[in-house]
DNA sequence: TACCAGTCTGGCACTGTGTGACAGATTTGG
DNA sequence: CCAAATCTGTCACACAGTGCCAGACTGGTA
């Protein structure tokens, strides 16, 4: 039984979130103001008065307290996906989605212009957040697949799997030519060159 | 003036030639036989007979014994690209350009497969192949921009860029599907049959 | 209230990668 | 043979990440 009222997780729970959500901004913004190499998770941790062991426990690597965002956004892009129209061609659809997450995002133009400028600045970063978009990639392909046709041969993943990944290599193109514009041009409409460059 | 007959390069040169070579292949020994992750640089060091120290002044990480050739790969496709027919369309030019590296490979098929499988398995070793080839992209854009023709506005790079990224996510998706496979079907058929569902 | 079981925490030790500094050996060019 | 440049091993160090353990805390029960 539940003798605490209103209460929608016990209060470890709700510790533990909000441990995590100040771990997350804390670090954001050392990693901002110093860079994210030059960052130390003993330094992280003793700025919020933890032990360098806890912070472990709450973020397995230094990135993930970056990129932890990543897998539930590619949960949000997979459910975006699949709520397209069933006949609609992959690329239209997988645009839509991808905008729908865009719009999603909760940090304001500045922010996310900060943020992704770290991101394309530190290769370990880089290095894993590509790894996050290849996740992204595999809860696509099922869906793909179907809007492919149901072509019963093996070879339909391997289709679905390309699909995706160019979408989301047009994805990070229109987000680079973004940064390197210092967020002035339209992502949106870069996203859309990029695929048509692709395309031909 | 060089006292020694028939050396295009001095003694110290080829002797580093000699224990790079040494080190890549005791390595890649090594990591076929136990694993990239589970083979420390110390094993590698004390099998040679050098100290820890010198192997990492002949290669700055342990991915770069295995991506060490990529740097030149990158080279040879921006070559095998400009030599292309300049009017020819970009897919067709990298498509020849990416099939000319590959037959230029050294490796017999079972080694390449236990390399790529490797290669695969890996996940720094996937981030550090992904960090490669996206050097790869900057070699290439400049000639695939002259390929989209002239056209002097500033967003031509993105494009060319996005071409370049979206061939190179195809021959990933291509090489995944013959790996899976255990190399038994054909890499030129699949990165067609990728480019095809990228194109629509 | 008291108690027990599950969980969280900090501290310690340890592995492995990667780097800087230094002294001694080796090579290079004259 | 000499002097400068280069290579080598050794030691020390920083940092990420992990296993282990004892003590503290929480949640539910009697």
């Amino acid at each position: 039984m539940d003798h605490r009222a209103g209460n929608p997780a016990g209060l470890r729970e709700r510790t533990r979130r909000a441990v995590q959500a100040e771990i997350v901004s804390t670090a954001m913004r050392l990693f901002l103001e110093h860079g994210f190499e030059a960052t130390t998770m003993e330094q992280i941790a003793n700025e919020i008065g933890i032990s360098r062991r806890s912070l472990f426990r709450y973020f397995g690597s230094k990135e993930d307290i970056v990129l932890g965002d990543h897998a539930e956004h590619g949960e949000a892009l997979r459910t975006a996906l699949e709520a397209r129209p069933p006949g609609e061609p992959p690329w239209e659809a997988l645009r839509a989605a991808l905008k729908a997450l865009y719009d999603s995002l909760p940090y304001s133009p500045e922010d996310f212009l900060k943020i992704t400028s770290m991101l394309h600045a530190s290769p370990s970063l880089r290095a894993h957040q590509w790894e996050k978009r290849q996740q992204w990639t595999d809860l696509l392909v099922p869906d793909i697949v179907r809007r492919l046709g149901a072509t019963r041969d093996p070879m339909s993943e391997l289709r679905a799997r390309a699909l995706a990944a160019c979408a989301l290599a047009c994805l990070e193109a229109a987000t680079d030519a973004w940064v390197r514009s210092g967020g002035t041009i339209d992502m949106e409409w870069a996203f859309d060159e990029a695929v048509a460059a692709a395309r031909g």
